[in-house]
DNA sequence: CAGTCATATATCATTTAGAGATATGCTTTG
DNA sequence: CAAAGCATATCTCTAAATGATATATGACTG
């Protein structure tokens, strides 16, 4: 979703100031599917400000640096609604710890166990927050979503509990078996040289 | 990851184009947790060519385009592993979907039942296509990790599929009882006018 | 026979992420 | 008690990535 129409949803749920959207887009619970970075939230707040859909103003705090607390107006309620009654596009999920333990073939097994481990205790940590998030519970559709992501990190947890070990096992298992293969070496599968190829220089 | 290591990390496992390589970044099992476009694809290619982690060799094919080979060089190995032995940061996920129901009682019932059967059914066709991915199983690494994929989809699957019915209701009911509401409308809860406020102009 | 799809490379405008500059008060630690 | 770090707050800048588009051609489909 674009940064624009974040800012609307997380203003649906009251006033906020840029600093507070990008505090809510971290924070369970949307923090948990959606982000936005402050280089992108500032200039779409000025954007839709500029454009009527939210209202910006201006409050001088004492003891903390001033703050522009933004609402959503009557036309910014209709454009999130639009830009929400669109089919959603197929959910985006990036994870550099898999592709770790995609090639975990090539590395030492003792990291890839270090990594498992380091995620298992993350997600025990993010399980047990959620457990106490009261805010969550209000609304059907929050309730829904807060139960989504606890089925969906417990079945991470659960996966990588009852794997563990035996993928560990798994690992020093092929290692032992290549060091054999190092020691009485195969015929190598070395390519064949390709025709009409030709360099590709600077 | 970035687009450079992604581009190594999918040429360890054999020489490929820059076509190639997008491809399979789009499909099973990689494309399921990693995602690159063209226009990173290529330029970092460039670069990798130039700095000699990677080979790139131009083929000129019949009844086909001309291709630009590119295979995995020793030190582009090296920098491989090197970027892999890294702790991972956490993994990014990104719903639209799920920003839709969080906001779900802002919009109409049937639009929210919609997209949830229609996601039920992208992840039944999901986990179907997983049950034939014979590639995925050869390796430790990446059985484990087609595993995971499978664990989670699951457990998002049976997640809907036992939530709708109940979450239906909710929203049915949430939104006769906001109609009795506008017809016998309770106080109103304006904001208090802010103290010392300024509307941000243009 | 037009239209779309798959192969194949490349560029470009826009968007985004991530880091840093700036300012200040509160809390924790040595 | 001081120094350091953390929370609040806004904004800018660079580097990277996305998504769309241009270009070319053969194969398949209605």
């Amino acid at each position: 979703m674009d940064v624009r129409t974040l800012c609307l949803a997380v203003l649906s749920g009251g006033e906020a100031s840029g600093y507070e959207i990008r505090k809510a887009l971290q924070e369970a619970p949307l923090g948990h599917f959606q982000d936005a970075a402050y280089g992108s939230i500032y200039p779409a707040l000025l954007r839709l400000n500029n454009e009527g859909l939210v209202n910006g103003t201006a409050l001088s705090q004492e003891k903390r640096p001033d703050k522009k607390v933004y609402s959503l107006t009557a036309s910014g309620e209709r454009a999130l609604r639009q830009a929400l009654m669109v089919a959603p596009g197929p959910d985006k999920f990036r994870s550099d710890f898999l592709l770790i333990l995609y090639l975990a073939d090539q590395l030492p097994a003792e990291f890839i166990i270090d990594i498992i481990d380091e995620r298992m205790a993350e997600y025990e940590s993010c399980l047990a927050e959620m457990d106490d998030c009261d805010a969550c519970l209000e609304q059907p559709g929050t309730r829904f979503v807060h139960g989504f992501g606890q089925a969906w990190y417990r079945a991470a947890l659960d996966y990588l509990r009852e794997n563990r070990d035996r993928f560990a096992a798994e690992l020093v298992e092929m290692k032992r078996r290549r060091e054999i293969n190092k020691e009485t070496p195969s015929t190598g599968e070395k390519a064949a040289p390709l025709t009409s190829s030709v360099l590709i220089g600077e």
